[in-house]
DNA sequence: TATTGGATCGCC
DNA sequence: GCGATCCAATAG
């Protein structure tokens, strides 16, 4: 398995929103590992993004936005949801990723890691439910996520991470609007959200 | 100190 | 369409 590092994350946002589909997600808690393969994403890019947390200057709830890339930025919506993003682009620069779908690791399509994962994982109970992680309240859910996850390295390996995955043949790439920053006046149009064409895991069509 | 509304979800 | 449910951000 390979585990993304820095390298990875330090490229343009927009760039790393589409390298991580097909990418796996790694949370490890409690004994147990839960994953998935990300299959939808969007990009929080810069001060200007108006739709971004980061658009109003650094606070205490942005912080890590504005740290190194390879770290998560986990906060709280609607005062139940656990969002997953992860910092992107140079040093100081406020920009990350939402990780808004992924496909659980009982929905994967045939790969080597298939087997290796269910060899060492403890979800092989689980049988079939592709709109498990299919949104990113969701997917905060899924993995387990809570506050203590925010500001995490998530290059070492640790508690959460992301290996490389698989991107099947016709698994292209579909560009669309962000979803629910209708507020974001000339960012709500920006076609920063990315998702694996067809696949029956990403949160709406 | 008080009010507002949100990078959502599931049910009515 | 709407309520749930917390808290950061902003106004007072």
């Amino acid at each position: 398995m390979k585990i993304y590092q820095t390298f990875f994350f330090s490229r343009p946002t927009l760039i790393v929103a589409r390298q991580l589909l097909g990418a796996f997600v790694v949370r490890r808690v409690g004994g147990r590992e839960y994953w998935g393969r990300v299959v939808e994403t969007e990009a929080y890019v810069g001060t200007k993004d108006k739709a971004s947390h980061a658009h109003k200057g650094q606070t205490k709830r942005n912080a890590v936005m504005f740290g190194p890339p390879g770290y998560s930025y986990v906060y709280l919506v609607y005062g139940m949801h656990h969002l997953l993003n992860i910092v992107t682009g140079p040093p100081g620069y406020p920009a990350a990723v939402l990780i808004r779908a992924c496909e659980p690791a009982f929905t994967e399509r045939p790969s080597p890691a298939r087997t290796y994962r269910f060899g060492t994982g403890g979800l092989a109970a689980i049988t079939n439910a592709p709109r498990l992680a299919s949104g990113p309240g969701k997917v905060g859910e899924y993995l387990r996520l809570t506050k203590k996850q925010n500001g995490l390295d998530v290059t070492a390996g640790r508690t959460l991470w992301f290996e490389k995955g698989y991107r099947l043949a016709g698994e292209t790439i579909v560009r669309r609007p962000r979803i629910g920053v209708d507020y974001a006046q000339e960012y709500k149009d920006k076609l920063w959200r990315f998702y694996l064409k067809n696949n029956p895991c990403v949160s709406k069509l």
